[in-house]
DNA sequence: GGAGACATGTAATGCGTTACATGATTTG
DNA sequence: CAAATCATGTAACGCATTACATGTCTCC
């Protein structure tokens, strides 16, 4: 987890795509971006400066209203590079879930144990709203066969978070049913 | 991820069922526990003793054949009192997967970018190899009724995990066949 | 004019990894 | 008797969160 800095290709990718702030990044994590990263913008600032001095990315100032100061940072070519050499290499292992859901379900062995069937509907509900957010956005932004074509990787993690949590609710449900009629 | 301490509670939940070392609790990370919880040694000898001081868990000192010391860990009513209310405390909102495969996916935008294919191809033996695993263990410990039972929670987070892989190598396999026939 | 969003920073702290370090035991 | 595994530790470092801190702009 530690000393793999994902942020930096995070940000580059992001930047390969449009010139952003460091709030506009902040805010791309609360989309479905969110979905497989997210970083605080006490991360996100000082990493915008390191990439700086890396000199992979670039920066320009614009004032916004009367006084308000945005820093647009910009890509450059080593940058995509870097990004270019990252997407090239070797996956990682697959990383353990660390989801909470999990964790706690493997530490209740008794059927019977009435917490099971607390965790299964607080988790039916944390499941379900994403499920609904992931939906609509895949209607919001890959309804035209275009923008599927234009923004593919997007298009195929989105397919893929939605399946996942479609198959997810199905077996929860299931399981809560079953739960109950015992 | 940080300000969590969840090692913790693994910990207190696996001295629960058995007494047992630092190095045996290691080595359960490397079975299906992994898929949701690891760690590094260099991590959980000092979070043993964190808990000892804590006066949740105790230990004793065995020798194993002429010298070797092995130090034991149990839990204290403390302990099973710390891990009781974490399973009750309310779950997290879901975290971000993090997962490199969906990580790059996301920054590649041509349907037909060489790198796509690549990435599935490694993304499908990944899973593969982590669903025989899974189906394995599965064979091992609960093929008898009375197991499952037993360890339900347990038997539970396999069960989801096999059916996890599973829906994702399906998919996996026809997104690849489609990539291929473009 | 106030609430809420926009916008950018730093400091303290802790979780987690990598690397360094040592010695005992088992198995072939 | 050597290699692999068992067994336990510490140190350095970096990623990540929480909290502290400040000021601007927009919209009602």
């Amino acid at each position: 987890m530690a000393k793999k800095n994902t942020l930096k290709y995070v940000i580059l990718g992001l930047l390969r795509q449009h010139d952003l702030t460091g709030y506009d990044i902040k805010k791309l994590f609360s989309c479905e971006i969110g979905d497989f990263w997210n970083s605080k913008h006490s991360q996100i600032y000082p990493e915008l400066k390191k990439l700086e001095e890396e000199h992979l990315i670039t920066s320009r100032m614009e004032i916004s209203g009367k006084k308000l100061e945005k820093t647009y940072y910009m890509i450059k070519s080593a940058g995509i590079d870097a990004l270019d050499k990252w997407l090239s290499d070797p996956l990682d292992e697959i990383q353990p879930t660390r989801d909470d859901f999990t964790l706690k379900l493997y530490f209740i062995d008794h059927r019977h144990d009435q917490r099971i069937k607390n965790l299964f509907s607080e988790e039916i509900l944390r499941h379900q709203k994403k499920f609904d957010y992931l939906s609509a956005r895949m209607g919001e932004l890959f309804s035209s066969r275009e923008n599927q074509e234009q923004n593919f990787g997007h298009y195929l993690i989105l397919k893929k978070a939605i399946l996942r949590e479609n198959t997810q609710l199905k077996w929860l449900k299931d399981e809560y049913r079953s739960l109950k009629n015992n």
